[in-house]
This record gives structure tokens, C-alpha cells and sequence, in this order.
RNA sequence: UCCUCGGUAGCUCAAUAGGCAGAGCGGGUGGCUGUUAACCACUAGGUUGCAGGUUCGAGUCCUGCCCGAGGAGCCA
């Protein structure tokens, strides 16, 4: 240890009020094959630590891996001994040492130490090197993103996000932020946060979509990213209270252009996580086999098809009603690959679906179920164009006009077809990591009982 | 909102038929020269979710409440 080499004055002083301009470089674990040979510097958490007799062995973490420190010592008054054994899981530390690839070492390279900076010995971390209940975990969530499962969902959830973006935007469409505090429901269907806006009452968004259909008039092709909310009391794997969704919008665009952008999107992002997020996979364990078969086209059905096939495999649904969970099931049980279901009864979807110009019972919709029973991901389809068609659906959802009046204005000035769909991250996110429970996706979940931490 | 299940040490759980509330992990102390959720020995640690009831005696049985989990409906 060189006290004047380190800076380590600063071990008794509280970390932050002073800076030591490093001597060695500061690298990230994640760089670490570069740096093999050579002396450097890591910055980062005590993972674990293990002992025996003369040696110590000191897990770091840094927030892009983890990383093996070892020293050893004849000596058992070795000061640097007295540091690492008063460490406790979580502390701070920086380390410095010679990088050396071995073996024996998890990840394949490991830090000899020459020297240790201790910012903080933490006390009592909560989350031991044992299995834990889930509610105590999200009432640690603050702490459990730490944690390597944890962090590998969190990397691919980045990947899902950078794909999505790369994805529209490489194909031109043009990024447009919808509002999240909005006058009134989209749909109409759903509850809505109600919050207070001066002096009049406003609403947490449920759906870009109406607003993205004005800036596709004024952009031909446009998507919105960003937070919705749905105030529904549903408590399942699958809903969140508050999720990320991505919602293409396309003008001049009919149902099958919609499915076909969704499936290229869809294809897109499974392509990307699988090329880049390998590691991840094998540390969440999740069988890679099923991902590597997703590729266009994707099989189809329409509701009319389906209803039989599911009465088929035991499904209790009657005719007219939408497709519930185990009808969710069943269908992604048919194939290897996500299913498009498409012609939905008009009367279980929303008021601004275009009727099939065959049938003006049905509506061009489509859900897209991912497959191995992670359920929809996408919802979409063609929006109503017509103008008096749009006023008289409005009405038989008894929907005030006033409201509405700037979203009719788009009909009567210019009204062309248009398409568009929305695809929940998270959902995407729990399909590729092979997750069951869609809290995992999101850093700081909001659910039915928890708004903590 | 409805149905089902659960709440015991900081954490994960056990406790025969109603009969002295226990173990592992984590913490502390000591040991071990290559550990991989290391291991071994010792040690501290309890308002059994809350309130009431039955009983000689309640973690265990009864009533009410609180909190949580799984599922349904709704959806991405």
C-alpha cells in the first residue's frame, strides 16, 4: 500500500469532499480483456468476499461486470488483510492492482491487489447471497437492481429500447412526443388517473395514438415513445400500472401495411437482443432455441378462424366475446412463431376502428401474441377515415363531440387512410428474457399494492 | 372488484394430535494458501401481522381487521 501513490488520505475523511487525480486509469470491468498486463484502477461495490487462511478473495461489482480481486500474504498482521476483512457486502471501494488472465477466475480475468480505497464499509445490506421472497425484494427494488439477474434484464430492456429506436428511425419515421397529461380519454373504454390541471381536471395518458395520427398528417410516418398510464385494478404477470409503449403511425397506410411494419419490427428487435445481449440470455438462463425460430412471415388467423380452433382445444369463449387468457394461450400454443389475429367483432374495440368494407361488423384490427404464451404484445390496425363514419361511431359510443372536435378536424381536412399500432416494451422485454412476471422489466415497477420504493 | 393461498429471528423456512419457539443464510469471534451462493467451530438475535375470544395451556382452534401473493376481468 503507498499511501502518497493512492491518495488514500482521503480513508478518513467522508468520500465526496475531496478529489485524488487518479494514477492509474480508471477503467470499467466490462473493458477488462484490454487491460490485461497492465496496472489499473476499478471503482465499484463489494459483491462478496471469501477467505482462506492467506489468501482473500473480493468480488467487485462496478455497474458493467464483475470482477474477481485476489491478494495473497505470508503475513498475517498483512494491513491490506485488515482492510478487506472488515468489508461487508455492498461496501465502496476502489481497487487497484495488475489485470491477469486466469483460469480459476469467474469471468476468465482477475485483479492481483496492490492497494485499496475503502469510501464505505456498508452495514447490514438486506439482500443476502440466499433466495429471497419476491414482495421482499420490490420493497427492496432500490437495491435489488444490483443484483446480476436483475441488471441483465435491465441491459436487455436498453437493447429493446436502442433496437426500437434504430429500428424507426433508420426507416425515417419521425420521432413526435405525445402529451401525457391530456383533456380527456382516448378511448374511452379504460380508467384514467384523474389529476388536477389549474383549474380544470386532466388525465395521465393511456395512448399516444390520437395525437399521433394529427403528426402523421403533418409527417406521413411518426412514432411516439413513452410512458402510459392505465388506472385498472388488474392484477396479473402481465399489466403494469404505469409502462413504456412505442406507437407507430402511418398515413396512407392500410391494415397489411400496419402488419407487416409490426412483424419487421417485432423480427428487428429479437435479431438485435440475440446478436447483442448473448451474455445476458445464458446469465438469465433463457433458452436462446425459441427466439432463433422468429423470422417473417408470422402466421395468421382472423377472429372468425380462431373461435373454432379454440373451441377445438377446449376454449369455453362464445362467438362476439374478445379472446381471453387461456384463449391467449392456446393460440400461441399453435405455433412456433408470434400470431397475427386480425377482423375483431366491431363491438368489443375501440370507437375509431375502420369497419371491413366486406363485412362492417368486423374492424381491420390486429393483436399480435408473442409466442410461448407471453401474450400481446402489439394491438393496432387501420383507423376510421370517413368523416360521418367517425361522427356516428362517436355517437353509438356515446362519446361528447366537443372533445373530439380537433380529432375530426383530421377528417375533414385532407382525410387519406392511416394505420398504426402500439407495442408494450415490457411485454417485449419479459417474452426475450424469458421472464414470467412483467415487474422485472421496468426498473421501478408500478403496481396494483405498490408504489414503494 | 371477485376467487384462492399466505403472514414465525434482518432474510428463507420448520415446529407431531393444542404442551419448553428451532435451523440455514446474514451479523460477531476464531480457523483454513485458489475460493466460485466457499467451508468448519463457537456466538448474539423473537410483541409468532393487529385486536378480541375458547382453553389449565394457543404459532397451532374461532371471530373481525390489516398487509401481501397467485389467478380472473381489462389491456400493451
Amino acid at each position: 500500500m503507498s499511501e502518497r501513490r493512492s491518495g488514500s488520505a482521503a480513508f478518513d475523511r467522508p468520500p465526496g469532499l475531496t478529489y485524488n487525480p487518479p494514477v492509474m486509469k480508471w477503467i470499467y470491468i466490462e473493458d477488462i480483456a484490454a487491460w490485461a498486463g497492465q496496472s489499473v484502477e476499478i471503482r465499484g461495490w463489494v459483491y462478496n468476499k471469501r477467505s482462506s487462511g492467506k489468501v482473500r478473495f473480493l468480488i467487485i461489482r462496478d455497474g458493467t461486470g464483475i470482477l474477481q480481486a485476489t491478494h495473497f500474504s505470508e503475513r498475517k498482521d498483512d494491513p491490506l488483510f485488515a482492510k478487506l476483512d472488515g468489508l461487508t457486502q455492498e461496501s465502496s471501494v476502489i481497487v487497484r492492482g495488475l489485470i491477469r488472465e486466469d483460469k480459476r477466475a469467474p469471468g476468465g480475468f482477475e485483479l492481483v491487489l496492490e492497494d485499496i480505497d475503502v469510501l464505505q464499509v456498508a452495514r447490514d445490506y438486506p439482500i443476502t447471497p440466499k433466495e429471497h421472497s419476491t414482495p421482499f425484494l420490490m420493497s427492496n427494488r432500490h437495491l435489488w437492481l444490483r443484483s446480476q439477474k436483475q441488471h441483465a434484464v435491465l441491459e436487455v430492456r436498453a437493447e429493446v429500447i436502442r433496437a426500437i429506436r434504430g429500428f424507426f428511425d433508420s426507416r425515417k419515421f419521425r420521432l413526435m412526443d405525445t402529451p401525457i397529461l391530456t383533456p380527456s380519454a382516448c378511448e374511452g373504454t379504460t380508467t384514467l388517473f384523474e389529476t388536477q390541471y389549474f383549474d380544470q381536471k386532466a388525465y395521465l395518458s393511456q395512448s399516444g395514438q390520437l395525437y399521433n395520427e394529427a403528426t402523421a398528417m403533418a409527417f406521413g410516418k411518426v412514432y411516439c415513445f413513452g410512458p402510459t398510464f392505465r388506472a385498472e385494478r388488474s392484477k396479473t404477470r402481465k399489466h403494469l400500472i404505469e409502462f413504456w409503449m412505442v406507437e407507430p403511425e402511418v398515413a396512407f397506410a392500410e391494415l397489411e401495411d400496419i402488419i407487416e411494419l409490426g412483424t419487421d419490427l417485432v423480427v428487428d428487435i429479437v435479431g438485435r437482443v440475440l446478436e447483442r445481449r448473448r451474455k445476458e440470455l445464458e446469465i438469465l438462463e433463457r433458452d436462446p432455441a425459441p427466439l432463433e425460430k422468429i423470422g417473417k412471415p408470422f402466421p395468421r388467423l382472423t377472429y372468425e378462424q380462431a373461435v373454432p380452433e379454440l373451441k377445438k382445444r377446449g376454449s369455453s369463449m362464445q362467438p362476439g366475446e374478445d379472446l381471453g387468457a387461456p384463449e391467449e394461450s392456446l393460440l400461441s400454443e399453435m405455433f412456433d412463431l408470434p400470431v397475427c389475429v386480425t377482423h375483431f367483432p366491431a363491438s368489443i374495440k375501440a370507437f375509431y376502428m375502420q369497419p371491413d368494407p366486406a363485412r362492417p361488423d368486423l374492424v381491420l384490427g390486429v393483436d399480435f401474441l408473442a409466442s410461448e404464451g407471453y401474450g400481446e404484445i402489439i394491438g393496432g390496425g387501420q383507423r376510421i377515415h370517413d368523416p360521418a363514419l367517425l361522427e356516428e361511431k362517436l355517437r353509438e359510443h356515446n362519446l361528447p363531440r366537443d372533445p373530439y372536435a380537433w380529432y375530426l378536424d383530421l377528417r375533414k381536412f385532407g382525410t387519406v387512410p392511416h394505420s398504426g399500432f402500439g407495442l408494450g416494451v415490457e411485454r417485449m422485454v419479459s417474452w426475450m428474457c424469458g421472464i414470467r412476471h412483467i415487474r422485472e422489466t421496468i426498473p421501478f415497477p408500478r403496481l396494483l399494492y405498490r408504489i414503494y420504493p
